[in-house]
DNA sequence: AATAACTGTGTATAACATACACTTATCTGC
DNA sequence: GCAGATAAGTGTATGTTATACACAGTTATT
């Protein structure tokens, strides 16, 4: 309060903010961590609060949102400057900060409608098992339509409406199997960390893509990190797997949409989930643990 | 080759480049992903590959990288820059460049550095099991000690040595089981897309403490976000488990290490390991499966 | 010694995020 | 219907960064 009157805020120290500029939020500079991501949350789910007395904006902060979106869908995260949103909106860049108090909440916002929510699918009751399976796979899916999302540190962001929506609809996989919340939570932990954590190759690829990278090239690039292994004395097993490989691995391209021999990125991703979905069953077949 | 002679390269139309700046490396602004990758493997592979005639130079490749993790331990990304890595060395921000061509280039040694090589453990064999849960609480305890490496688009690196190291002693594991390649190779994205999927959120408290903010802080920070799911009818099932949860847990600190209800962080990653570890048993019993 | 090939330095520049002051439009209370 | 009060967009300025470029001092090779 009382801050309103033009030309105010000592900021202390701070300069034009530690700048932490470029692509992506880094550290939140100083410890102030809590205090930021709390103000950061508030700007997510409490709407701007329109007051009344001047001119209307011309533009819906959503407008800015899905213009950043579309600049980071097309050309990554990179190309996302308050410069180029204004642009691509006909305004000036500081027009910006009239709807976002920084890039950062920008992103926030950004990330939490990028992510958007599952579809209800009709709410299709097919069991836990074949839920959590088409979950994981929406969330891969949309994890890799928007590979930007993923230069983000995941966990810096706050937790918005449609971030939560996506725990909902796994949650009510797991509504009428009787399981203690505490182990739902934890199944939520486990699906959600696998998912995105083995996603990282294809979001990669999907990057790459959008950039216009061929996959060949990608492939490429990517294999020659791992067929250094090979011949090389401190990579024993990992060299005679990806040298033998029944069938012989072309030093390119080894986890990736290969026809030979590796098993492609999707298979790779479909073996591991159901073995997590195995573990989660017998863990409700047999509730003897804990 | 011919680009010897100072005063050269056109650099036909990149101005200091896109400027990428800032805390993270975004994307690769343009579209030469797969070249760009490549280079920066080769800088990370083989060594600088020192030529004979100035004057020796007054550090190591080495002593940047690790005065750069020092900066980047003790105060987060946002802080390494190249002056402050210069400044740490006593040189001016300009030397740094005759060792690495780009701060990109820096950031991936730094990388592989940090991430430096499983603890051999006198290769203990016991058992395919149990090695992996070692590994996995590796792996973790890692990650967590370097919470700023979670800050980086892990695949957007290349894959040095120590990367690969981490590979290898996870298919050590699987040696003597008689399992196919490309099982093993699954099995290395299950577990660790497991693991570092998962363990984002202890990554960030982790990251957290070491700038300074307290635990309760953060829980408070983070559980704000999930308690405005309470009697959001948008969120029937999380919400009755936030509010319900068995002993009503506190709106803050949901996941973190309340003594009271909700499971530790730990015990959630514990939970999770054993159903990853229990699927994989299921797939090595029962090799029907393919 | 002469020189080529380096090393570290100083200075310059472009991209960015963002502070600040200003002009103009619009609503509210009289 | 008018006088403020207040907000919207703009223009300009600043500090931070990465990094290009040219130069001065060094050293192994000729």
């Amino acid at each position: 309060m009382a801050d309103r009157s033009p030309k105010r805020r000592p900021r202390s120290k701070k300069p034009p903010a530690p700048s932490r500029a470029g692509g992506t939020r880094a550290t939140t500079s100083q410890g102030e961590i809590g205090r930021d991501l709390q103000m950061r949350s508030e700007l997510l789910w409490d709407g701007p609060t329109r007051p009344s007395r001047g001119p209307k904006p011309a533009l819906r902060g959503d407008d800015v949102v899905q213009a950043a979106i579309r600049i980071a869908d097309s050309n990554g995260l990179g190309a996302l400057t308050m410069h180029a949103v204004a642009e691509q909106l006909g305004f000036t860049t500081m027009a910006l900060y009239r709807y976002f108090p920084s890039k950062e909440a920008l992103i926030d916002a950004c990330v939490d409608a990028a992510l958007g929510t599952p579809s209800r699918r009709a709410a299709a009751r097919k069991g836990w098992r074949l839920e959590m399976r088409d979950w994981a796979y929406a969330k891969r899916a949309m994890l890799c339509a928007r590979p930007w999302l993923a230069e983000l540190p995941f966990v810096a962001a706050p937790h918005g409406p449609n971030w939560l929506s996506w725990h909902e609809a796994f949650l009510q996989t797991l509504a009428d199997t009787g399981m203690t919340p505490e182990d739902m939570m934890d199944m939520l932990g486990l699906v959600d960390g696998f998912v995105r954590g083995i996603s990282d190759t294809a979001i990669s690829l999907a990057r790459a893509r959008s950039q216009g990278v061929s996959d060949v090239e990608w492939a490429k690039a990517v294999g020659a990190d791992l067929s250094r292994a090979i011949n090389d004395a401190r990579y024993p097993v990992l060299s005679a797997i990806l040298s033998s490989a029944s069938g012989g691995v072309k030093a390119d391209a080894p986890l990736p949409t290969r026809g030979g021999r590796m098993r492609s990125m999707d298979e790779h991703f479909e073996f591991g989930l159901e073995r997590v979905l195995d573990g989660i069953q017998r863990y409700m077949d047999a509730p003897t643990a804990r």
